[in-house]
DNA sequence: GACAATACCATACATTTGAATGCCATTGCA
DNA sequence: TGCAATGGCATTCAAATGTATGGTATTGTC
């Protein structure tokens, strides 16, 4: 009674704690232990410190489910923005209560609660990639610097454009040259957040259209 | 000493257990305990429960960090996917052991492990909206049909080209007109995946950059 | 005021679970 | 042969963690 080959076994061991993390679903060392077979606690334990060692897979000490992997162990924190189905005509509040659904977002530095998402239409901004269907993730803020990318209430439409100010008079510019900028005053323009994102999701069918 | 208001701590209780989740960081109940600032664990318990009747959390009973998102085995599941850093020369399953971080992503029908991220270089397929920089989110697959944006390797180098394949040969298309396809024996290609997601993360900071 | 409902607290208890101790079998090498 | 390295086993201990008991303060309603 010794063991098995080459690190086979290790490698199995890695694989099984991986796709459990990935699955968000950290295993204890007792189920590393029954989904391996083994028949020791220890065993499983021993294996994962030597992963540990090898830097594939981080641990923390005495915590219940602790294993993580490298990397994603710090920072990395996932929280769901809502899609927006109708465009924001009052408070975005309103809105939010009737999502089309939520993308996972990594938002390190951004609360929860600040972050929305929106369906792209039109061709205004292709300029800067960005096209028609494509989903772009928002973060609230009342106000935005010349040169942001910002989702701005104009009347009763929500747009995606890019912001510039000139004194009192507001540019809301696309980045398409068959589109003219719209030039505002101050108070007929709200800002509803900035862009921090844009995702176009193709699926699992279908090429690229182009 | 009372309360808080309406239901707004449970609220916030539920976001707090939701973005962990998210983030595949199951929390504990005194974790939750001390996130909301409750002086006893209890306290933080009873919400739980509350939660659970409500069904909008699921208890495994007696689980360390045993609560989960109801359905989370069907609808929308979040699953980390890794971003591969160095081109991956051989097996795909070597970059992966050292990513570079992962994404959060949305994997409705793709397993955890079949999904990756590359960050795209160059400027060949501006013409479909993915500029230098942009992260193509990958799900694995050896084959791939006409018209599908895929991440093949070529030598030693990955890159991410419009598939098409005419008898033994196969076309590797920039969309780009100043680049030209890629025109290869089939043998001489691996298909890595297929890109089913684009991401251009803008930041906090900085416009458009156009 | 009586009473139910809500929110919270302090503490104890039981299970889960990570970590430690000590030992055996196989392999490869000097 | 001797011996270090590896892979495994059985068991125990201690920390982490879910659960339960019992009590206080505030709010709203009849």
């Amino acid at each position: 009674m010794g063991r098995t080959p080459a690190g086979e076994t290790r490698e199995k061991v890695f694989a099984f704690v991986r796709d459990r993390l990935l699955a968000g679903q950290p295993p204890t060392v007792r189920e590393v232990q029954e989904a391996l077979g083994f028949r020791a606690v220890r065993t499983a334990q021993q294996h994962l410190e030597r992963l540990v060692e090898e830097g594939r897979l981080v641990a923390g000490r005495h915590r219940a489910r602790g294993y993580r992997l490298p990397g994603s162990s710090e920072g990395a924190r996932t929280v769901l923005a809502p899609v927006l189905g109708r465009v924001p005509a009052g408070a975005l509040d309103a809105a939010v209560e009737d999502p089309d659904g939520y993308l996972p977002v990594d938002a390190r530095g951004a609360a929860a609660g600040d972050l929305f998402a929106l369906r792209v239409r039109g061709e205004s901004m292709t300029g800067v990639g960005i096209l028609p269907g494509d989903l772009v993730i928002v973060r609230r803020q009342p106000t935005a610097a010349n040169g942001d990318l910002v989702v701005a209430r104009v009347g009763d439409e929500a747009t995606v454009k890019t912001f510039r100010s000139r004194g009192r008079r507001v540019e809301l510019r696309p980045e398409n040259p068959a589109f003219a900028p719209i030039v505002l005053d101050a108070g007929a323009v709200a800002i509803l957040g900035k862009v921090i994102e844009v995702r176009r999701i193709l699926g699992a069918h279908g090429g690229t259209g182009a």
